[in-house]
DNA sequence: CTTTATTTCCTCAGTACTAAGACTCACACT
DNA sequence: AGTGTGAGTCTTAGTACTGAGGAAATAAAG
């Protein structure tokens, strides 16, 4: 009695439109994601670096010395993993702890002059191989793709 | 000497306008994807299913018995990690492998009736997490933006 | 000054993967 | 048949995190 009682291969009741139009969005955006974040991993990883250890060591060399708590928001990782990759960073050299005078709970992290160094030489070439990978979208479509993202960002991040 | 070498925070070369411009896009296709996924991650949490388990018993909801080779290329995970879901999802009576008769190295991964069961209940519900988290685009911005990450990746896609 | 709550970081145990390679079988060419 | 090459899956060891809970400092209330 194996006779195929679901034969039609996609039981795929089409829902109705709306849902379906945010679907196909849902895939392509994970698509394209992922391609590019491959992309990213494999240049990090050619420098024995993470995406999220680069992202934390991008947002010390944007922003100056910050708080772990400051670290996590920007990197969006739990707080467990911020000390996991701080401490990482920190044995390779690159991050430092520092105490804040002004609460002694909180701690800096702060990029040493060799983690300076290391992005200045980095950070263009990251730069670099990010907008090889989003050459598929001319500057102008890109500006567009970047105000529609944005908006969905920003709706889908408040729940 | 450490007289602050570097004082200003920001040590930000504005590189030329395009890589700023695919830059920022990066950014928020990074935000996007990051919100959009927490949701569903949370919704799939609450019936025991990771993103990676759940996308399985999608493909094969959809599309009917595959070989693993063709899942693992519908959810862009290792070889080793489709084994390794597909085990976890037999263990719970979700999936079973079957024998291809053409082919005797190949094994097919299908739903089993709880499986097909679980999913005839559980993708509405996840759809409309979906639309839910998208509604910060109209339908028409959604069509828009899905043509716009389709080129993109695409293009990001080939190596 | 206590007591209670909240913030901030860290610890620890566990999970979901990845990467590299081993193994099994299929197919093509002698 | 026999042999090499390659395809498809599984195994093993390891990594990058997550999440729950805890200690220390601060803030707020009695």
């Amino acid at each position: 009695m194996k006779a195929r009682t679901v034969s039609s291969p996609a039981a795929t009741p089409p829902s109705d439109a709306p849902t379906a139009t945010a679907l196909k969005l849902f895939v392509v955006l994970n698509r394209a994601h992922q391609a590019i974040a491959r992309r990213e991993a494999q240049h990090l990883a050619a420098h024995e670096l993470t995406i999220a250890e680069f992202a934390i060591l991008e947002a010390l060399y944007h922003k100056g010395p910050l708080l772990l708590g400051e670290v996590q928001k920007k990197v969006l990782v739990s707080s467990g993993g911020i000390t996991f990759l701080v401490d990482k960073l920190t044995a390779r050299g690159l991050v430092e702890r520092q105490a804040c005078p002004s609460d002694r709970r909180a701690r800096y992290a702060a990029l040493t002059a060799e983690g300076t160094r290391l992005m200045r030489r980095l950070f263009p070439a990251h730069a670099a191989v990010i907008r090889e990978a989003l050459t598929g979208l001319s500057s102008v479509e890109q500006k567009h793709a970047t105000a529609l993202l944005k908006q969905l960002g920003k709706a889908a991040a408040t729940p």
